[in-house]
DNA sequence: GGCGGGGCTTTTTTT
DNA sequence: AAGCCCCGCC
């Protein structure tokens, strides 16, 4: 090479065999801007791209990268918004590098600030012991300030939380919040304030966490602690967030806080598919994304390998019907396949039907079900569909709705374990109590507080009460003298005896369902087992989406079930089959969102551009009201439609 | 005062 | 299915 003369001597880098390997694997499986973001995404980085270009494709590669060039896991944070998201994409990053990055900081923002917090918490006077509301308890606790301040105030605990969380996740103050939210309240304001400045405080007094404080004391603690912030910016070599169109102001905080020093920070997103404006979450962020990182390089996608030209074109024309949208390219790559189909169907049972019947031919036809989606915008949209699969017997899994942890049984169960873990939680101490004959909502706020003061749940005993109550407290203290002799650290023990003990009773005395229920106990417990920390195994039960019965399979085993999801879920995900149901004016565009009809028009747009080669979209001649027939109109979203080009229709009749 | 059962209506989207 | 409200009973 140089000769020894040569003061300045060229380095030649011989690189090493993973590097190597992982370029080849490059060469062939990304284009070449895709390939640009991956080898050359340091400092701040933006790409801009429709559906299937390969953003999520990328991101997963560029920490493939990394790990390749010897960065730890550990040192990286991958963050999306949703937990299906983040799954996905680390599912997906795992299969590509045969390191495990285990470590990695990946999930969701809340399951991250969760991890940050149980630790650096105490800083800003957090005590690492706190509890996680969901939006159930922190409804029951807003309404309990509520009822405190203005018994009389007929205001919902529903629009308090509404209004309550948009102002912590978009930071705007409460005349703009009530402005956008809720107009028809504004006169109000000052009720809204003082019941979010009690809910803040007793808060802290449970020592609960709210999701959004999850994020907000994050925030917090990056403002507040230079030193943590610094730490934090050290830690994290690189960051690299997905869906950025659907993170909000604090989110966007967060992320300004963390790359204050260190600016190796990769975004990417579609304005287009942004979906999650009830949650605050604004385009703003990519907007500005390059002027809070000056010197950031924008990168454009625009081929799309996912869906046939038939699918792009449909999709094209429903995003052109949205003025505020700025036009992108896509070009599709896929060969001509078959035109969507536009199917009129005469009500839910027939498009139960209908979409069943088409499934089972598919997979008659070699397509495996879990290539299959079925999607709708609202939750019941899909009960119908549920029903008829079951009747069917096709394997299938529901994503959306209730979330396992949620369901009155499993909170029930986990109510004892979140008092043992943090006894002054005074909203899950009254669940377990009122789990108890005699004992409701009086007697369960009177035990929770005396519980709360004194820590000692023996002293519960001591009070005075009468007749019934008095028998639920014998029954409750021979629970209690089983589960005192447990440690906290044999939770799963501590389930186990309550449930024996005690909570099987309750359910066969209370639901008429009580043998799924008792099932969906048996996997708490078994679940329970694979933790040794009870914060871990809490935490992770309220952040995750545990889909039902799923959450114990053993991880790759490939299981094959048709996927139903809200279009809210199924972001970044495809199938080879997609069905969307019930484009019916008032159901998708739903009624309650007509004063944001672009943001519902492009949830069809996400739907649509799930689909890699056959799409149905269902439509309704009529629906049931009460057993009768009345005429719908079929979704604007159609009717605006050059459909009869765009789509091949079908029209379902059954055969007598 | 407080518990619990019954009948009514109503379903947006997520962490 | 679950929230919500009302009413009877202890
Ligand atoms: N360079 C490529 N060559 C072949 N296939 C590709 C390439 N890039 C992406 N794909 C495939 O295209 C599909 C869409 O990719 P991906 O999910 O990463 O897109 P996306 O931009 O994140 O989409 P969306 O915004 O809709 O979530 C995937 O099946 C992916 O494997």
């Amino acid at each position: 090479m140089n000769n020894q003369f040569d003061s300045e001597k060229k380095i030649f880098i011989i690189p090493s065999r993973k590097k190597k390997e992982f370029l080849e694997r490059i060469e062939e499986d990304l284009n070449e801007e895709q390939r640009k973001v991956v080898l050359e995404a340091d400092g701040p980085s933006l790409v801009i791209a429709g559906p299937g270009s390969g953003k999520t494709r990328t991101i997963v590669y560029r920490v493939g990268y990394l790990v390749a060039l010897g960065y730890s896991p550990k040192n990286i944070m991958l963050l999306t918004f949703t937990n299906q998201a983040a799954r996905h994409m680390i599912n997906r990053t795992q299969a590509l590098i045969r390191e495990s990055i285990e470590e990695i900081w990946g999930g969701t923002f809340h399951h991250v600030g969760n991890r940050i917090l149980r630790v650096y918490g105490k800083i800003i006077g957090i005590n690492e012991q706190y509890n996680i509301l969901d939006r159930e308890d922190s409804l029951d606790l807003i309404d309990e300030c509520l009822e405190e301040l203005f018994p009389e105030e007929n205001l919902g605990k529903g629009i308090l939380g509404e209004l309550f969380s948009y102002k912590v996740n978009t930071g705007k103050n409460w005349d703009e919040v009530l402005k956008i939210k809720a107009p028809q309240i504004i006169d109000k304001i000052e009720i809204v304030q003082k019941v979010f400045e009690r809910y803040e405080k007793r808060k802290r007094e449970l020592n609960v966490l709210d999701y959004d404080d999850l994020l907000f004391f994050w925030y917090r603690l990056l403002l507040e602690s230079e030193k943590t912030r610094k730490i934090l910016n050290d830690r994290f070599l690189y960051i690299l967030v997905d869906e950025y169109q659907d993170t909000n102001w604090l989110q966007g905080e967060i992320i300004r806080l963390t790359r204050e020093e260190n600016k190796n920070i990769l975004v990417v997103g579609d304005d287009a598919q942004s979906i999650y404006s009830f949650r605050g979450a604004t385009i703003e962020n990519i907007l500005s994304f390059p002027e809070i990182f000056p010197g950031t390089r924008i990168f454009y996608l625009v081929f799309n390998y996912r869906s046939t030209p038939e699918i792009i074109n449909l999709a094209n024309e429903i995003i052109k019907r949205n003025t505020r949208q700025y036009f992108k390219e896509i070009k599709p790559v896929l060969k001509s396949g078959s035109k969507p189909k536009l199917v009129w169907v005469r009500d839910d049972e027939e498009e139960a039907q209908f979409v069943v019947e088409v499934i089972k031919e598919l997979h008659k036809e070699g397509v495996k079900y879990k290539d299959i989606g079925v999607l709708f915008r609202s939750n019941y949209h899909s009960m119908a569909v549920q029903m008829e699969l079951t009747l069917q017997g096709i394997p299938y899994e529901v994503r959306g709705g209730l979330r396992f942890f949620e369901q009155a049984h499993i909170k029930d169960m986990i109510s004892l374990l979140k008092i043992l873990f943090n006894p002054q939680d005074e909203i899950s101490a009254q669940r377990f109590f009122k789990l108890f004959p005699g004992i409701g909502r009086a007697y369960a706020k009177k035990l929770s507080q005396v519980l709360k003061e004194s820590k000692d749940f023996d002293k519960i005993f001591q009070m005075q009460f009468s007749g019934r109550t008095l028998e639920g407290l014998r029954i409750l203290k021979n629970i209690w003298d089983k589960i005192k002799v447990i440690p906290v650290q044999n939770f799963s023990e501590i389930l186990r005896v309550f449930f024996n003990e005690y909570y099987k009773d309750y359910l066969e005395r209370n639901y008429p369902d009580f043998k799924d229920r008792e099932k969906d106990v048996d996997q708490l417990i078994l679940l329970s087992e694979r933790y040794d920390d009870l914060e871990k195994f809490l935490s992770e039960l309220t952040l995750y989406t545990y889909a039902g019965e799923k959450l114990l399979e053993e991880e790759e085993e490939e299981k094959d079930f048709v996927v139903l999801s809200t279009i809210h879920q199924a972001k970044g995900l495809e199938w080879h089959a997609v069905f969307i149901l019930r484009l019916v004016q008032g159901d998708f565009p739903s009624y309650k969102s007509m004063d944001n009809i672009e943001e519902e028009r492009r949830l069809f747009y996400v739907a649509v551009t799930r689909a890699k080669r056959e799409l149905y979209v269902i439509t309704y001649l009529t629906r049931k009201v009460k057993d009768m027939n009345v005429f719908t109109k079929p979704s604007m979203f159609l009717e605006e439609l050059p459909y009869k080009e765009l789509f091949e229709e079908w029209i379902v009749q059954r055969e007598i």
